[in-house]
This record gives C-alpha cells, structure tokens and sequence, in this order.
DNA sequence: GCTTCTTTTCAATAATTTCGGAAACTTCTG
DNA sequence: CAGAAGTTTCCGAAATTATTGAAAAGAAGC
C-alpha cells in the first residue's frame, strides 16, 4: 500500500508533536489532536479523532473544546450531516500568536501582578528599615518586571510585523533604540 | 516585627514562581528553590532551602543539582564551611537565554529532528502517488519547519544584541529584510 | 409540538503519572 | 572511625488524565 509511508510519517509527527507539548504543560492528547487537524486536509470529526488516536468519546469531546477555548480549532458544519466538524488554524503565525496571547493571560498576567503586589508590600518597610535584604530584593523584583514588560513589547512587535514584512521591524527598533 | 512584609512579601513571589513554572512543566519546587535563590542576597545551603520551603533533604538535593544541570544556579564554597553554597544567576537576560538554550537543546529540537525524518518518508510515495493529502501535509511540515527555523534566528538575534544594545538589533533586521 | 435518533456534555470512577519523604547509602573531613 | 553533608532508591500520596455510562441538547420527521 502507497500510503503506509504517509500514514506512518503523519503518526510520528502527531507523537512527537503530543510529547513535545507534555513537556510544556499542556495534555499530551490536546496537543495531538491539534497536530493531527494541523496536518488533515479537510474537517475532522470526533469519530475520526477517536479512531486515529485511540482515544474515548469524553476525552475526545473534552479536550476538543478546550482546543475551541484556547481558539487553536474551529467548527464547521458539513451540510447533510449533524455531527460537527472541526478544523485547525494552519498559519503558524497565528496559531503561535494564539498561544502566546494565551499563555500570556493565564499564565504570566498573574506573575506580573503578583510582582507589583510584592513591591507595594514592602514600601512601608523600606523606610524604616532600609537593611540591604530589602534593597536588593526590591532590585531584582524591578528588573525582572522590566525584562517582563520589554518581553510583552517585543513578542508584540514582532507578531505586528509578520504580518507586514521586516522592513517595519527594523524600522520599529529603530526608534525604540533611537 | 519589621521584617514580617518582606518575609510575606518574598515567600508570596516565590509561590507564584513555583506555581507559573509548574503550569509550564517545570517541577514546583525545582522552580521555588530557583526563585528562592533569585531574590537572595547571598549564598544560600541546603538546609536553608529545607528550612524555607519546608522540603526534605532528598528533595532539595535532587532539585538542586536540576537547577545546576539547568546552569541557572552555580555552587559556592564559603571558606571555612565544608558545606556547599548556591546562587542564582541574577541577570534576567541571561536567565532567560540559558531556559531558552536549554528547552530549545532538549524540547525543540527533537521536533525539528523529527519533522526533518517526517519528510523523508513521504519522498517515496510523493513520486508515484502525489495526492492532494499528501501535498497539504507537506506544506503543512514545510511552514512548520520554517516558523521553527525563524524563531530560532529571532532569539538568538534578541539575545546576541541584549548585550550590545538595539541599535544592532535594528540593523541586524535591516539586513534581513533588505 | 412531540417523538425519536444522534451527538455532546457531564459526573463519577479508574488509571496513570508525577512528586515528595524516609531511609539506606556514599563521600568527605578531621 | 565518627560525624556531617550529600546522593540515590523505593514507596506512598497527590495530582493529573482518561474511561465509562447516563443525562442533556439538538436536529429531522411526523
């Protein structure tokens, strides 16, 4: 059979691609079930996913609608048919633009507005008692803000520009360098 | 008590250190310990990490010598103390750039290495048997592939030019684009 | 509008994986 | 050799993830 190569070659991809996201905190069967729609050609149902992943109804359905909340895939209707389908963004701009802007929410949103709580809990002590404890405390608390907030504005800049060349990254660097 | 803001204020940034990391799949404690260690004003030995983080022994040790293979904690000798001393690297930048090499070494880069053997096995059947499938997923690898290899050069565009300033960066991106 | 059939969602249970603690074991120093 | 510090292994606890089965939701036909 000619496509025993591209099933096989599409399955280690799928894997590989589940691992890699394990290892970045994300369930190792969401991350599979969005490589295996990054990769098909047309929509996929969740019969289909429960088929070429071996998985469960629930599983399935479960991790499918996380993957409509992180906006990674989409429904789509097929006329004659009542069972939804879905299929994956294919820009990998967009999707990665999907994932940071997530992550970013979740995940470091809570860590940026837990430094600023850090820093209003020692002002009133800082006067007092300014020991050099609290003042290199209070110093790697603001650079790790800094490197936070220049991080957010870079990764902005840089999903704006991809979508109108290089040419206005540079020039965007340049004033911010100027 | 003075000190009672700065100890509730230190002990609230190392949680939610520990609890970011966790949800990126980095072993809590592995990531309080580092946390612990960024915000120190000295050296700091594994019983003050047993005694803050209220960990065993083992545990502390085990994590200890992650965030050495990491390199993002180095060892310390105190002169006339046989017992081993750690700090953090406290440059973000370079915090940064050694989690990036370092998840790029060991997570990425069997992605790439796999994709790379994904298109392989479908130069075979490609020949023969060019179907509409087959071509979407190679274009699917192929952009893949691309998106990695330019996030790539990216980082290691922002972190060669951290060093030296944007002013390179800007003009490490004109040449780019040009 | 009601029934029936299909699909999705939810909740309880089960399985897997990860993590941490205790203790055995090693190493180093005096 | 004694004592302290560091490491490794094993096992149980906790968290995460998956399965099952039942209920809910939604479309087609009457």
């Amino acid at each position: 059979m000619v496509d025993t190569a591209f099933e096989k070659s599409k399955a280690l991809f799928v894997r590989r691609w589940g691992e890699m996201a394990a290892s970045w905190g994300i369930s190792r069967t969401m991350a599979e079930i969005h490589a295996l729609m990054y990769i098909a050609a047309k929509p996929l149902c969740t019969d289909d996913v429960m088929a070429q992943l071996q998985v469960s109804r629930g599983n399935a359905s479960m991790n499918l609608r996380q993957l409509l909340d992180w906006g990674l895939i989409d429904r789509v209707h097929q006329r004659g048919d009542r069972k939804e389908y879905f299929v994956a963004e294919t820009e990998v701009w967009e999707i990665f633009e999907t994932i940071t802007r997530e992550r970013r929410r979740r995940e470091l949103q809570p860590v940026v507005d837990t430094i600023d709580q850090c820093q209003e809990m020692i002002e009133g002590c800082a006067n007092g008692d300014l020991t050099e404890d609290v003042q290199v405390y209070r110093d790697r608390l603001n650079n790790m803000q800094d490197f936070l907030g220049t991080m957010h504005g870079l990764l902005n800049m840089v999903l704006k520009v991809k979508k109108s060349g290089l040419g206005r990254l540079a020039h965007s660097i340049s004033r911010l360098a100027g």
